[in-house]
DNA sequence: GCTTCCCTCCCTTAAATTAGGGATTTTAAA
DNA sequence: TTTAAAATCCCTAATTTAAGGGAGGGAAGC
């Protein structure tokens, strides 16, 4: 049996919420509550799988709510709700933990799938907000462009070490050879990055994972 | 009337696809193929407003199509199609640009959802799939750590130009002060980050989002 | 054999950065 | 109103970079 808290501010959602949980078979309506105030009790007292939140609410803002939901509980799942209009705090969102965002016109059997699919380790979002998440990670990661040639394995790694803020003196050091051969390797990392700073091509290489430390392929295990 | 092609290998799935497509009245299969080889000519000829991609096929790879044809038609969506298993190369995807994930045991009527949700500037993508995107997120953009004192807004904008390379004299130019102004700030900024250089005030300040506002938030519209 | 990278090393010079000092004005808070 | 913090400006000196040049050895491929 799935536990379900429900945070909901709008009083025909929240009752049509109540409503349609309660008649699942597989799910127990935990608790429902019409602000996030004393969140943390609400939350321990009713000790849900899954908890759908107002991203407005009153008082305690459904964001803020979920930051210190996830900061003790951050096995507890949690789906946004929100209307059309104020994506914009998508990212917030997803920043403070949530793992689904649904909009509030959704379908109730859309809710329903969303609370199993959650559960399940999934993130439940509508298409619109897949495609900006999307369009982030592709300005992100892709090498627009792919406007410079592959660095060699000696040039990475002394990419890798400026990222760490090294000096030539210092990289020159790790690397057992001398400060010339530093200058060298980065006169041509410098070049085949099409940068002329230390600060550019440290940029240029987290941005876009010319390092291949990002968190990005980190997280998929791509890389390690 | 919405122009379809296809990129799959599966036999089966070949077939089962292009009968989808075509009893879809508001579809028309423009082209369907078994491998990408000469894929810019399939898809000139055929003109599609989406394409269904297999992400594995003999000779050219789906990732390696997908880039080809973003860097040429933009503006074509494109759905990747995969095994569950193989889901690692999710993220080679989204970079090269497609636009959405479809497991190949979806139903077809996820398939025509897709294709219109993708058209009309959705992304339409697998719950797991959208999980580790999320993941990625809270990852990067959560603050770790923040062992450094909170900068001043001109000292924000100051670090924000470093970030993009710019050499003290530039950052003076565009913020309108005089270079010793700008040495000011970047000792205090030195100071407060716990550095000693710009490139490893840059990592810091993009390894935890200290500059704020992030590609991410810019790429939502939020801010800039 | 020849060529082409890659890694290594060296030199020089102009430019830029870091780091030390200090000073003034504006702004916001107490 | 007094204070503190931020932002602005200035100077100097040591250090580091960026960029230009060149050169030799080794490994891989044709």
């Amino acid at each position: 049996m799935l536990r379900v808290t429900i945070f909901e501010d709008t009083a025909m959602q929240f009752e049509g919420l109540k409503m349609l949980i309660e008649e699942q078979e597989d799910m127990i309506l935990a608790g429902a509550f019409r602000d996030a105030t004393g969140v943390m009790n609400k939350v321990r007292r009713t000790m849900p799988d899954v908890i759908l939140m107002d991203i407005k609410m009153p008082e305690v803002s459904g964001i803020e709510a979920v930051k210190m939901i996830k900061a003790e509980f951050p096995n507890i799942q949690i789906i946004m709700q929100t209307v059309f209009e104020e994506d914009d705090k998508v990212f917030a969102a997803i920043c403070a933990g949530a793992s689904g965002y649904l909009l509030k016109g959704s379908s109730p059997d859309r809710f329903i799938e969303a609370i199993k699919e959650v559960h399940e380790g999934g993130s439940p979002m509508t298409p619109m907000i897949a495609r900006k998440v999307f369009h982030i990670f592709q300005n992100q990661y892709s090498k627009q462009g792919a406007d410079y040639q592959e660095l060699t394995p000696k040039e990475l790694e002394v990419l890798r070490c400026m990222v760490d803020g090294l000096s030539y003196k210092m990289i020159a050091d790790k690397l057992a050879v001398t400060f010339h051969t530093v200058n060298s390797h980065t006169k041509n990392i410098y070049e085949k990055l099409h940068v002329n700073s230390a600060s550019e091509a440290v940029s240029k290489a987290l941005r876009q994972k010319i390092v291949g430390l990002l968190v990005g392929l980190l997280t998929f295990g791509l890389v390690g």
